[in-house]
RNA sequence: GCCGGUGUGGCGAAAUGGCAGACGCACAGGACUUAAAAUCCUGGGACCUUAAAAAGUCGUGUCGGUUCGAGUCCGACCACCGGCACCA
């Protein structure tokens, strides 16, 4: 395609002249503003100036890109266009933006390369970086750059490290409902004097019971493990029965790992998703991770024996249904309950349930299978004796471990009974038609009385609160509540990442016991290696740095590290304040752009053309609780990195080191970008759309136009080179408006022989047609109505919607013979946000010529729009006869609403329709239609 | 199975309950040109009728409802996409 304009001439200079000026560096309370700088100017302030004195904040982030060794592709600008729109925007609204961009530069693939080629992984990961910041310049976002930070680096992962040392010296008061430190916990009766026990045993049990209750603690659970990637995962981190990472086999394995305490934080973590503006979809995926279940506890008495099992029921109504119990094969009292008899079939069931990883246990989910165990349990609610069965459909990691069976009224115990013949009775009346038979919805219950308590006729609610307030008064039970949420695994058998500011050592008793480093020795640097393989025996990479690892006192360290999502769990704090060195985050930054900001206030008001500089945004009474105002990314991190980020933010809160209980205020997830032939993008496929490619031929401005025109940020859509041809055409013709045609011939002719951008830039004038002139009426109308448009789709992130009022008005705008300096002023602000390169060339142009009027269209006031200028003189008004479309009628604005249902009777259009009918009612929307309805 | 989202021209899409298809792509015709590209102008849902048009009928996944009026609201269903899935 032939050039529209010279963008491969305009991108690069105003790249330089927004990194020279620094033009979008965001400032601090208590920095020192230069007098220069746009921003100072635009908000008439200088020198050093307080939280108070800046504009209100807006800070707007992008999810942290991993630098990969393939660089971005077209995904990845799309978010990242739509924040820099908006950040433009907020700018010119008056805002303090902050608007940042750094690297979770942590990550398996260069350590991948590492153990293929030694190279260390800090230069493969510096290389990527280098790559993906020449990629993302050239893109022209207005990041500031001062603030770029990267997970790798010991100026940040100190802060990381000491993070965890927070979590791990703080727990959770279930009395204060806060994460305290761990100073505050209270010991139980039994450690609170030494009487009986030697000073060094009193330590030993009070260090144990700490280290029960810290948010970070050692376990010895089962874990996933990965044998290719060669490390433990998280539970979050493994899907279907494989690794999220790479889609290898995962089994279940004993080791000793790190874990942090999240599902203290459940119910806040459930409960505060009431409290941000995130999609209903994301907000579900995480309520559904978290799992809260309401239910009762019931114990049963094993017959004939000491034991008791306890279960969890959501359906305690149920109880006299239950006919048969089961266990889960790894639980505690299975060995215990065991008949002789029954003793081999239970063995040999365990040991094929161990066997099977996870796959096949749901894979083969459809079959139920299950052993008796030769014992019996009382239902507490009428003495029946029940036989006690496991079965590996009970899950071990969930509730207890146990269930109470009512194959009457559950699907999985339903199969279960049919397929071991065990009885079926009905506890719950399901609404007429409906068989009662596996029924599990509420009903009313039936069958269900004892001598001592009766639910018979009660609906399901009723009945569930009846028997639970009889279990607790007879100490059976007690209401509970159950969550899927599982503690997070927190440690992974790696080399690059985060190593735990831990030691290990040993008490005069012999006793392994871990000790936090001091905060002094932060950052603990990994240590350097040859190879970043783990060890023959299975150890992290780290162990083999055996000087690393044994220190003088004779203890050691740690080796295994934090897994990637450590870093990416605070940064949005520190890009606030990248190089505090005594802070993770400063205490003043940190509440003046994590604080509460005033709500915006739509529609902007009506002020004309004059600038509106000085004035703060429109604001009303109300404030809102935000965090980062605007978060966007994929939908990819709606469970990993958005709950772990929430928690940790929860605990810092907690712990009084932030102002807001939640990181993230707003979140918008950006659709998936599809290929051209509407697939998945891959490089198996081959429909990869490389930014580069792109860039190259329609340059960076078409590039975030088409991104962002395609259709609603939020929907998946294919990627359509065509499409950002006709962007393309329209900045062209933006261009032609401006320009002078003769002009750019003979810059055309100049480009073949010289090669000085900023020489051949200067041959091009404007058109003859720019003057400084009155707008008339007409033109007014086209420009406000696109200051409308553009400024309410903004607001509303409808970036598809506000393009194509920009490219009515440049169609219309075409067609002008005189164009009035004062308009197109206005029109370059509303696409500064979308193509900031050219509408900055254009601007400086109009500058030059008819003098400015403002240093910087970054920081040019929005325009804003005067509704007296779209009110049209004569209206056309649509009339229908019975809801369908008759006539369109010419009526002056003034007309009354009888003139108007007067003009329309009398068009000969519509007559034809009401001849030898009888009117029974005639609506008139002012404004609007005519509605004629006849019979 | 459960939860969430989406169904509108050849394609991407737009429409506070009020003229369905704005804006753009692709396409067709014309202007400019020796010619092509680029640019500029014009056209375009389907059907029916017609030499052409006008007029008319139908049309937003399907079926029904509310309403003077439904792409939009309500009910039932279908398809596709995403997530969860033996969670008691």
């Amino acid at each position: 395609m032939r050039r529209q304009y010279p963008f491969h001439l305009i991108e690069p200079k105003w790249q330089t002249f927004w990194d020279k000026q620094q033009t979008f560096r965001a400032f601090n309370p208590g920095d020192e503003l230069p007098a220069t700088h746009p921003f100072a100017q635009r908000h008439q302030l200088n020198g050093k100036v307080d939280a108070a004195q800046l504009p209100q904040k807006f800070y707007i982030l992008d999810m942290f890109p991993y630098p990969s060794g393939t660089g971005l592709h077209v995904g990845h600008p799309e978010g990242y266009t739509a924040t820099d729109i908006l950040a433009r925007y907020r700018r010119a609204d008056g805002f303090n933006v902050l608007h940042p961009i750094g690297w979770d530069s942590f990550g398996l693939p260069a350590e991948q390369y590492a153990v293929r080629t030694g190279q260390h992984p800090r230069k493969t990961t510096d290389e990527n970086i280098a790559n993906f910041t020449k990629q993302i310049k050239s893109l022209g976002f207005s990041y500031d750059w001062s603030r770029e930070l990267a997970t790798t680096d010991p100026g940040y992962f100190k802060w990381t490290q000491w993070i965890f040392l927070k979590i791990y010296n703080s727990w959770f008061n279930p009395k204060t409902n806060k994460a305290e430190p761990i100073e505050t916990l209270e010991y139980p009766a039994q450690l609170q004097s030494a009487s009986g026990v030697s000073p060094e045993d009193l330590e030993t049990q009070r260090r144990t019971y700490r280290d029960s209750k810290r948010l970070a603690y050692v376990s010895e659970a089962p874990v996933w493990w990965c044998e290719q990637l060669g490390t433990v995962l998280a539970n979050e981190e493994v899907v279907d029965g494989k690794s999220e990472v790479g889609g290898f086999p995962v089994t279940r394995k004993p080791m000793r790992q790190w874990m942090l305490r999240i599902t203290a934080f459940a119910e806040k973590l459930l409960a505060d998703l009431n409290t941000i503006d995130w999609s209903d979809s994301l907000k579900e995926m995480q309520r559904n991770w978290i799992g809260r279940s309401e239910g009762a506890s019931v114990e049963f008495q094993i017959q004939g024996s000491k034991f008791k099992v306890e279960v969890f029921t959501t359906r305690p109504d149920t109880l006299f249904g239950a006919t048969y119990m089961v266990l889960s094969p790894e639980h505690k009292l299975v060995n215990e309950i065991t008949t002789p008899e029954q003793k081999d079939a239970v063995e040999q069931y365990k040991q094929a349930a161990t066997n099977k990883s996870d796959l096949e246990r749901t894979e083969l989910a459809k079959d139920k299978t299950g052993v008796f165990t030769g014992a019996y349990a009382i239902n507490p609610v009428n003495g029946e004796k029940i036989p006690i069965w496991i079965a590996d459909y009970v899950l071990a990691s969930y509730g207890t471990g146990a269930i109470m069976a009512v194959p009457g009224h559950d699907t999985r115990d339903f199969e279960f009974a049919q397929k071991f013949s065990l009885p079926i009775i009905q506890v719950v009346q399901p609404p007429e038609g409906k068989d009662w038979q596996g029924y599990t919805d509420d009903g009313v219950s039936v069958n269900s009385a004892s001598a001592e308590i009766s639910l018979n006729g009660l609906p399901t609610a009723e009945a569930k609160n009846k028997i639970s307030a009889w279990l607790e008064q007879k100490g059976l039970g007690k209401k509970t509540i159950n969550f899927k949420l599982r503690d997070w695994l927190f440690s992974r058998q790696r080399y690059w990442g985060e190593p735990f500011p831990i030691i290990w050592k040993r008490d005069s008793n012999g006793h392994l016991y871990h000790e936090a480093l001091p905060e002094s020795e932060l950052p603990l640097m990994p240590p350097s290696l040859t190879d970043y393989k783990p060890t023959a025996s299975g150890e992290p990479p780290l162990a083999r740095a055996k000087e690393w690892v044994a220190l003088p006192d004779g203890s050691v360290r740690e080796t295994n590290t934090m897994p990637q999502w450590a870093g990416s769990c605070w940064y949005y704090l520190r890009y606030i304040d990248n190089k505090n060195e005594t802070a993770f985050v400063g205490k003043e930054a940190e509440s003046y752009w994590m604080g509460a900001r005033e709500s915006l206030k739509f529609p902007v008001s009506s002020l004309g053309l004059e600038p509106t500089s000085n004035l703060k945004p429109q604001t009303s009474n109300s404030k809102v609780h935000p965090g980062v105002d605007l978060y966007v990314g994929g939908t990819e991190h709606a469970v990993l990195h958005l709950l772990y980020a929430r928690f940790w933010h929860k605990v810092l809160f907690d712990l009084g080191y932030v102002s807001t209980p939640e990181p993230f205020f707003k979140l918008v997830n950006q659709g998936l970008i599809l290929g051209e032939d509407g697939q998945k993008m891959s490089k198996s496929r081959g429909n990869v759309v490389n930014p580069d490619d792109i860039l190259k031929e329609f340059g960076a401005d078409a590039f975030r136009l088409y991104e962002m025109f395609m259709g609603p940020l939020e929907m998946t859509k294919p990627w359509n080179t065509n499409g950002v041809a006709g962007v393309y055409k329209f900045l062209g013709r933006v261009w032609r408006l401006f320009v002078d045609e003769k002009s750019e011939t003979e810059f055309e002719q100049a480009e073949t022989t010289s090669s000085d951008s900023n020489e051949l830039l200067k041959l091009i004038q404007l058109h003859a047609g720019i003057r400084e002139v009155e707008p008339t009426k007409e033109q007014l109308k086209t420009l406000h109505a696109c200051i409308k448009k553009v400024t309410e789709d903004l607001e509303a992130m409808r970036f598809n919607t506000a393009i194509s009022a920009m490219m009515m008005f440049i169609n219309e705008s075409l067609t002008w013979e005189t164009k009035p300096v004062s308009v197109l002023r206005a029109f370059l602000q509303l696409l500064a946000p979308f193509a900031p390169h050219l509408s900055e060339e254009l601007w400086a142009r109009l500058d030059s010529q008819f003098g400015t009027g403002s240093s910087s269209l970054s920081y040019a006031a929005w325009p804003g729009y005067n509704s007296d200028y779209l009110i049209e003189d004569t209206l056309e008004i649509p009339v229908q006869v019975n809801g369908k479309l008759r006539d369109v009628i010419q009526v002056s604005a003034d007309a009354s609403q009888a003139d108007i249902e007067a003009m329309a009777k009398a068009s000969e259009k519509v007559k034809p329709f009401l001849e030898g009918k009888t009117i029974k009612k005639v609506i008139v929307v002012p404004k609007k239609l005519v509605n004629i309805a006849v019979a």
